[in-house]
DNA sequence: TGTTTTATTGCATAGCTATGCAATATTGTA
DNA sequence: TACAATATTGCATAGCTATGCAATAAAACA
């Protein structure tokens, strides 16, 4: 893992938790993981082919998210399951689309507005 | 401003717009500046106090929030007022705090039935 | 045991981020 | 106009992150 005494992750001196966990969720393959997640459990090589990335990246972003608790594992012979362990993981990415709907059209008023 | 081809926020091929909010959220002191506009508008010179950091930098964290949307300014003389656009912000906030809580004490309870 | 499949690390690297200091605006005031 | 207060950029930099490829590990199986 790059982590060579960061793997924080984010920035050096983080005192508030939540650094963390946002930092988890500002990466695309994080979200689409989580996304793909929520019907269900997957294993690392079902959820590769679907991000565009090496295996090997996939492993790592389900590191990051299972070590900060996000997600846990279930080991089934050579494959290994990755679930969410909070729905309101799914809630938190459901408002953040809603807000930023809002802020587009918001913006987008402002524009036509000139 | 650190942008020189990025200013994303956060890396490279960024196809989910969530990616840059949560990235933006991905910062102590950017946390901390939403917190404290929770009491309601502050200019620049009212919140580099209390974050610990070049009033600079606090300039570039309120640019930050403010191109993504999440937050909008007021001049007013040579004072600049910024102020969270979306009641929404705070309630992610708060419910990351719930989940990292709630993850504390599940990952604390593993801990202790070992 | 040797082989195949699945998953995780070691290593190297391009690119991004946060920060401070100095230099500039910008605005209000004597 | 000269000066002070507020805020924003230019520049340089330490430190992190995401990614790929190769090497390894682990498990199921012939």
């Amino acid at each position: 893992m790059w982590k060579k005494g960061g793997w924080g992750i984010s920035n050096g001196y983080m005192e508030d938790p939540r650094t963390r966990f946002f930092a988890a969720l500002a990466c695309d393959q994080r979200i689409e993981i989580i996304k793909l997640l929520r019907e269900g459990e997957r294993c690392t090589t079902e959820l590769a082919p679907k991000l565009r990335v090496d295996i090997s990246v996939v492993s790592r972003h389900l590191a990051i998210l299972k070590h900060l608790g996000i997600l846990v594992n279930r080991k089934e012979g050579v494959n290994n399951y990755y679930s969410v362990t909070d729905e309101r993981i799914f809630k938190i990415l459901d408002t953040a689309s809603k807000i930023l709907k809002d802020i587009s059209e918001r913006q987008s008023n402002i524009v036509a507005n000139l």
